[in-house]
DNA sequence: TATATTTGCGTAATCAGTTACGTAATTAAT
DNA sequence: ATTAATTACGTAACTGATTACGCAAATATA
């Protein structure tokens, strides 16, 4: 099994599954050895009906921490053996409340004896290691609870493909790469309108000549994000942040909040104060990134674009 | 779940299992997340494989700790996908030779990349506990591969039947246990002689007013095993350890080594330097005991028993 | 009061692993 | 050169768990 040595803990799952492995394969000849006919798996269940409480197969499945098919089972098994007692509930027609037959309670006294040898066995075993097993799960059951693996991997992910990511300046290499991106989301969920086609076809002209400006973001070289800061004769506001679209191919790495964070940026360097936008609530991701940078809703501009329905501005502070 | 608040460290089994449960869980979405068209159980076959070299689906099973059909059924799942290439070894026509294929290698350059996030989500969260999960696992397995969980529980039910045991000296009281005891195994593998019918129904007469001693064990305040020291009118010994009987319910509980310590010492006390006995090389467990006692096997004296094929003595420093 | 939703729980299907077993190929022993 | 034992590995059956589903009872809502 040199499988762990070299993989390291990325196995940890693995590692983990062949612990609890040899833990538990012992566990049926200790039974044995105190002559106890049960089924180590039923030891939970045998353990929180112990108390004498009469208790439910749903109640029983949230203490042991399984699912309510799994005890149903179990139940059944141990119904055959003739170690516990079933009956429905008078009020609640539903319920199937269990209790430990007379039989069950006299084999729990058996178990009850047995644990004492095992639980020295193992307090002896954990005093032998430098590292608490137990509190170690209790940390990581703690960590997981908070923060899934799942999301602390997607953090990482991000983090990582952030640093993928160039932002650099316009330049004609890149004008089929800002219009194609651009039209690909807009006819996805829109038209073409004609002001689209003036800005896309002739980004130099409309927005650079004017005073605007356009960043493009690199990913392992491709450009796969672009926006434009298009400059605005209007006295309130000094641009208009538009024309900003990412590549659903690169969707999740975090590459619009880059790209944005630098316009905005750029806006602050060209002594910007206000910035306005415009954008269509049905494009959530877009919506939601604006709100994060600072971008706030605001109402009754005109704009030439039909698919404008919610206009924002942020103050640059 | 409260369960575990309350059984402690008893439940360490289920407790794994429950991490265990949590860790792996994440894993089919991690690969989602990546894009990558894997499932999470082949990664150790994909690991292993990943080094370029070939190699059978017993060493794979050997090399990530599953059963060989494990390994066997996952490459044929591998196999649909295209990921990996099997061919017989011209050599050893049993032999079934794993590679993967360059779609698996173009699959598991994603993996490793996706694995760079994984380690340092992992490290991360590692860095965060107090107690080391991964050292702690190493120090279980260790310990357990030297001594498994049932040897060390057998330990401590001997240790903790021992203090149940009772050694105390033969009243008239117990001269029916002191009969029985012995016939049952007498009668079980051989006859009934006259000389135990001499000292089994008058021990008084025939054992304790010769000089010899009576030592009952009693378990739980009942006489389980029973054994005697006959004063021999010998020269060369002392006593014959003679008419030692366990109960058959009371086997494993360590009564036999008790009860012959115990009368070892009385043999002391009573200024013995020397000790002889009989027995029959059928009795297996009764010989071993003698032995790890400190008794040797010695040969010549003659012996009124024809069930007598072993005789041993005990030279007491 | 009628209808919709939630809850309790049993059954069925599925899953990831195991052990048991059979067969064919190879190697060792007589 | 047989015969016996071992090895490689596939198939089948089993195990202990899960999720999916459906029914009936209880509860909430209009």
């Amino acid at each position: 099994m040199k499988f762990f040595q070299q993989t390291g803990k990325v196995a940890i799952g693995s590692r983990l599954r062949m612990l609890t492995d040899k833990v538990t394969e012992d566990a049926a000849k200790i039974y044995q050895l105190y002559d106890i006919d049960v089924q180590p798996k039923w030891f939970p269940i045998f353990y929180s009906l112990s108390k004498g409480e009469e208790i439910t197969i749903t109640e029983l499945a949230k203490n042991i921490g399984h699912s309510h098919p799994s005890v149903s089972k179990m139940i059944g098994e141990m119904l055959k053996k003739g170690y516990v007692a079933e009956r429905k509930d008078r009020l609640d027609g539903r319920r199937n409340v269990i209790s430990l037959s007379s039989k069950g309670k006299e084999i729990y006294s058996k178990i009850d004896d047995q644990l004492i040898d095992v639980a020295a066995a193992i307090e002896d075993l954990s005093a032998q290691t430098q590292n608490k097993l137990w509190e170690a799960i209790e940390e990581w059951e703690f960590l997981l609870e908070q923060k899934t693996l799942l999301r602390r991997v997607m953090e990482k992910k991000k983090e990582r493909d952030g640093l993928k990511v160039n932002i650099v300046d316009y330049t004609s290499a890149y004008k089929q790469a800002f219009k194609s991106l651009n039209e690909e989301w807009i006819s996805t969920y829109f038209v073409m309108e004609e002001s689209d086609f003036k800005a896309l076809d002739h980004p130099q002209e409309y927005i650079l000549d004017k005073g605007g400006a356009i960043l493009v973001a690199l990913y392992e070289g491709k450009p796969l994000g672009v926006c434009a800061l298009i400059k605005m004769n209007d006295g309130e506001y000094d641009f208009e942040l538009a024309k900003m679209a990412v590549s659903p191919k690169a969707q999740g790495k975090n590459i619009g909040f880059i790209l944005a964070s630098a316009i905005i940026e750029r806006a602050k360097s060209l002594g910007a104060s206000k910035i306005y936008l415009e954008s269509n609530t049905i494009l959530k991701p877009a919506i939601n990134l604006y709100h994060k940078l600072g971008f706030q809703k605001i109402a009754g501009k005109p704009t030439p674009y039909s698919r404008c329905n919610i206009q924002m501005e942020l103050i640059i502070t």
